[in-house]
DNA sequence: GCTACGACCTCCCGTGGCGTCAGGTTCAAG
DNA sequence: CTTGAACCTGACGCCACGGGAGGTCGTAGC
């Protein structure tokens, strides 16, 4: 067994984690899950590395920096290592799930970019104000159907992912400011009260953009949002009157503001 | 305590948890860790909700998307909420770790492709030398010094991500090939040898380019080629002796080559 | 031979954010 | 009254180690 490097340099465990960067703790781990055991015991117990044990630490420290977990590691390792095919198989696993990482991470980042501007605009009111966007946020999230999500799928690839984040923290901004007007029920007339309908509306539009047969399309964009904000009423701790009065008071500011 | 909202209506855990796509277990942890506490409980021991815990969890679940950590959440939501600055703090810490995070990985990326890239080339003699390449980039990671970083910090300046990356993968396939000759004492004017030490030039002046003190700066680079090439020598089972002979056989073809 | 002192050993708890049983109690509908 | 779904507490598992306790081993200097 250990016939082939019998004659080889030893190595303890602290010179061989100093060697490759590790910690001797790791490879106590290593010994433990079976992923790297030292090839040999002095008789009072300490381990000793062979050549063979480093080079397949070094091996094991590359896969590891390429993001795979100890037990892929000792999976393609164990194969006699003829096979190539497991390695790439396993390696373009690996570059896909980086990438759908990748992914979420813009997601995210846009998300705190969008919510740290809207922290830093003047026209962000209170902290009352802004932890209800976190909520409608969560909401958001949360609330959407399938098929619902396809559509905004549709339109995501049209925006560009910063159109959609921007459009989903503006509505969620929207919903909260606009539901507060509703509870103190401010005049329709009011001009605070129609800005914010306007955008509403330019927002919807954005996503359901006027075609050829331009009020049809409106008029089913108009209803999925209002949809929507039903189903986000029901989730919220605000009855669902509560977010069909926002829907009604939308139509009568409107009424209010196309006469 | 529970006076504020006395009569507003009650969830059970289970609806709650279907309200904002969370799991009972996981309102089971924050209760345990004191971040979301029911308001009350049934005389049996069942977790009543109110308003203001369903709300409370909205943000949470938003903060969370978010990314931020359950105590960064308890911390952010237990100031008295006026605090908008410390919400700000934390958002924009966020932001800055999620970036170097994506730093890190577009470079694990890179890295999976240009592994990815030498897997499928037709230049891939077998596994074993792919194993021995991916020794290198272990001991590549670890070798360098300080100094030495800095310097090809500058030269990653110019070259962008992808430069770097390539040539560190090239690099380290290069030592194992050639590593390989001298072991097996290939002559000197082997046209494959030659192929393969022009490419070691020519990525020593990649990243020392001759500049108006031409040979100067390039015999500055291949010493510093060579050093790290000894430095990984000794981090190598093979023997330092083994490293220097590879510097001196690459000295010896290029005579034979610029002769 | 004695004494430091550092390197090594094993065993075990802790991390974060829950998932997943196990074994028992309670609630709501029929 | 019964059944089945929902709820309870308590405990272990995950992943890749970090860190500490308490003991043994190796070697260098005196």
């Amino acid at each position: 067994m250990t016939g082939r490097d019998a004659t080889g340099r030893r190595w303890s465990i602290g010179e061989l984690a100093r060697l490759t960067g590790t910690t001797v703790r790791a490879l106590h781990h290593y010994d433990e899950i079976g992923l790297l055991r030292a090839a040999e015991r002095t008789t009072s117990g300490h381990r000793r590395y062979t050549e063979r044990d480093l080079r397949r630490l070094y091996r094991i420290r590359a896969l590891r920096g390429l993001g795979l977990s100890l037990e892929e590691i000792a999976a393609v390792l164990a194969d006699t290592a003829d096979d190539l095919a497991a390695m790439r198989e396993l390696l373009t696993a690996q570059l896909r799930g980086l990438e759908t990482h990748a992914i979420r991470l813009r997601q995210l980042t846009e998300r705190l970019h969008g919510l740290l501007g809207q922290l830093e605009s003047a026209s962000m009111p209170g902290p009352d104000q802004f932890l209800t966007t976190l909520e409608m946020i969560s909401v958001f999230d949360t609330s959407f159907s399938t098929e619902q999500r396809e559509q905004l799928a549709e339109r995501r690839a049209a925006l560009g992912p910063d159109g959609v984040e921007t459009a989903r923290l503006e509505w969620a901004g929207l919903v909260a400011e606009l539901l507060r007007h509703v509870q103190e029920d401010s005049p329709t007339d009011d001009p605070a009260v129609r800005a914010l309908v306007d955008r509403w509306d330019a927002l919807a539009d954005r996503f359901h953009p006027a075609g050829a047969d331009g009020e049809r399309t409106r008029t089913v964009a108009r209803r999925m949002w209002a949809e929507n904000s039903e189903e986000i009423g029901r989730r919220l701790p605000w009855p669902t009157d509560q977010m069909r009065a926002l829907v009604d008071y939308l139509d009568r500011v409107r009424v209010g503001r196309d006469a």
